[in-house]
DNA sequence: CACCAATCTTACCGGCGGTAAGATATCACA
DNA sequence: TGTGATATCTTACCGCCGGTAAGATTGGTG
């Protein structure tokens, strides 16, 4: 049995993601973590911190896995929604934490980097939508000069159609890791879950 | 000092909201509760059984205000959702547990019944749109028949505007939430988040 | 080979959720 | 009116958790 445990930071947060995905981040145990990788409780602290250390690191690691899904999606709002829900469902330890700032450490530099790549990617969509056709839509109100204190993103504000959009895909994702869809029979496996956001984005009409 | 409270239930469910609103779910403590409220920390337990009892009781409250809400807005649809988000940013605490499976007790005949009211309201509105005009759209493939486990609503399946209108409105408010939206400069007070929704789900058209 | 930094352990603390058993107030009913 | 049943609350206790301090073991670096 060899001291040192060797992936000690990248096994606690594969655990830590299966563990959230299962009961929640409140069923969360830093010493069951610990027990079942065979280390003592305070060993997670050299890596992480403390548990909220552990959370932000994988909210961070959603965010980075997010925006790569993001990204390969491609511009297409309509593939980008669906991708924003499939990832979801495929990691949904990782959502659980992404937008609870209550749960994390929102000063961490790896959290703020990771989260402004998603913002970046979500910004650079809307974006080119509207320099390609949707122009005429107009734009939110500019809020009163600069964003309010995480430092304003590079972007315009988002404009109307592209918070829409966000928001049913982050909506449907959330509902359906809430149950409240399969509860309706809506779909129960992530495929099915998958046709039924598609289904429902492609009534989605860019301006 | 009376021995009975007198109104312990209802104080320690008003004291839970007020909590989870400020530091969320996992920032509750029972102990701390009744502690505040000049009880000892058993208190509570005749009247909830555990903390999942009283986080399942906020959810039933929560339910039964949404469902008020969204009635009282009728059915037009845009200020349905309008009225979802407001609830939301009125009552972080209550939203925070609703969707919430993982903290609550599905088995609780307050909650279904709480959440069946809000089902209903919702699917009613989305058979008062279907009839009204937008029955060209087409529903979504039955399930395979029937609902899944805890009994098919007596409604037909939700067709996907209604999904996507419903997704919109819960995606907005849980973006709000999350401090996501003012992150943006989207607005930080409950009026401006208001107002920008409402801005977004103008762009939802109805078939 | 000797030192140093990283990694993990042992020992301890207070707080939390939960349970069991008992005390006290309120209420129904004679 | 008063008396017993019931609802409500308390005291005492348990194990688990998160967090901290101090020390041991390992791998790397001069």
């Amino acid at each position: 049995m060899a001291y040192h445990h060797g992936s000690l930071k990248e096994d606690l947060l594969a655990a830590a993601a299966r563990v959230v995905a299962e009961r929640g981040p409140s069923g969360l145990s830093l010493r069951e973590l610990a027990r079942d990788l065979g280390v003592t409780h305070t060993a997670p602290r050299h890596h992480f911190g403390d548990k909220q250390g552990v959370l932000t690191a994988l909210a961070a690691q959603g965010h980075r896995l997010l925006a790569g899904r993001l990204s390969s999606a491609g511009s297409d709002f309509l593939e980008a929604g669906v991708a924003y829900v499939r990832f979801a469902l495929d990691h949904p330890g990782h959502f659980a934490v992404m937008f609870r700032p209550d749960l994390v450490n929102d000063d961490s530099d790896e959290l703020k980097q990771a989260r402004s790549r998603t913002r970046s990617v979500l910004l650079a969509g809307a974006e080119a939508y509207a320099s390609s056709g949707g122009a005429a839509s107009g734009r939110l109100k500019n809020a009163p000069s600069g964003g309010t204190s995480t430092g304003a993103p590079p972007l315009a504000d988002m404009p109307p159609f592209a918070l829409l959009a966000w928001s049913a895909a982050h909506g449907m994702a959330s509902l359906a890791l809430s149950g409240a869809l399969s509860a309706l029979g809506l779909g129960s496996t992530p495929d099915e879950v998958t046709r039924v956001a598609r289904a429902g984005l492609q009534r989605l009409t860019p301006p």
